[in-house]
DNA sequence: AACTAATTTCAGTCTTGACTGAAACAACCG
DNA sequence: CGGTTGTTTCAGTCAAGACTGAAATTAGTT
């Protein structure tokens, strides 16, 4: 199976962020050529196109297992195992961030938790002890933040992130250079969000 | 300078999960120990605490400059550089979000209008130029969102975290499992924040 | 200018982890 | 059960890049 250009691009592309991302570049290059097909591949398949080990395809389907990045699809009359990932980006997107926040981000609150349950603590300075809790007040909001969005329907995911900047009219008063315009309409909407909480 | 045992475990996780967000694990204690200290220290101070070679310090120094994590500082009568980072969580978590959007994604989105624009792209499926341009719009989006939220005010972005999901009932009828209390009172903010679209 | 202090650069070493091929394993079939 | 097909494991190789020490460079001082 030979790639088009643009699929060849893109699944190059995609291959080399993944080195930025966190993931090594044969396990991106998996993912992102299931996604540009958008049908169930075996493994074989996979290693003729990527030109890549049988054996390192294998364990890269692992890896994407390990993060739920694919699933495997039983197809009648063929033994070998075929593999698919979604197609939808918005479902992509909420298993990208819910597994790295619980690589990433859970082990860190713990530690930080750990840090201030401590007999130490009371040794460090005052100021120090103080960021410690910041750092983990911080981290503790985004996570939880990020628990609650990956649970919209995408739809609505795309209109929050559309809404944007806009708002924090309704839990602020002043408006930014950001998003200046409405600040009265939406008046009485910062006050029933105010009412919610 | 010897680290007190809390601040030392601080290092040391923050080094390990370095790795995992994509520096190094001596720019990541570099900067936890900077973060942790709260005062402007000179190279062979980290030297010293860390225990790596002076050139590691000083390439790594760089590096986190490159990311504007730290700032030279002055100090009066005292020739050799010192360096600070900020001791503001908020600041910190926003110079990182821009960052990490300039190197992780924005150019992710450039190949993505590449592959689309290009003259090469008619002869992929159907399907297949779909889901790049679902790609493309989905980046786009959480691109200028993240521009938005990062260009708030720490308490004002504080407060739009810790509303979470509540927005939804802004821009959607429907309450999800996340967050579905006061439907019905979050009703007229829903009204004046689709006016202001 | 010569000397000293501080920092950076760089060639080489070392570590980590990605990748390979061969062998072991598992599932299915006649 | 032996043979066939497909998958996983693993020891060894290789590549990337982190780290070091020594030398070069820069800046400040007398």
């Amino acid at each position: 199976m030979e790639l088009k250009p643009v699929a060849k691009k893109f699944v190059l592309h995609w291959g080399e962020m993944g080195t930025t991302w966190g993931v090594n570049r044969t396990v991106a290059q998996i993912h992102a050529l299931l996604f540009i097909t958008g049908r169930p591949l075996n493994a074989d398949e996979i290693t003729e196109t990527l030109d890549v080990a049988r054996s390192n395809v294998s364990m890269s389907l692992k890896e994407l297992s390990n993060w739920n990045l694919i699933r495997s699809v039983p197809l009648m009359g063929d033994r070998r195992d075929h593999y698919e990932t979604t197609t939808d980006v918005w479902e992509l997107f909420r298993t990208v961030v819910r597994e790295r926040k619980s690589r990433e981000f859970d082990p860190t609150i713990e530690v930080l938790r750990d840090c201030l349950k401590s007999g130490d603590i009371a040794s460090e300075d005052k100021a120090a002890q103080l960021r410690i809790k910041e750092t983990l007040a911080l981290m503790e909001a985004l996570s939880s933040w990020a628990s609650e969005m990956i649970r919209l329907e995408p739809s609505t995911m795309m209109k929050v992130i559309k809404l944007g900047a806009k708002v924090q009219h309704l839990v602020h008063g002043k408006p930014s250079a950001a998003a200046n315009s409405s600040a009265t309409k939406s008046e009485n909407a910062r006050q029933s969000v105010k009412a919610a909480e």
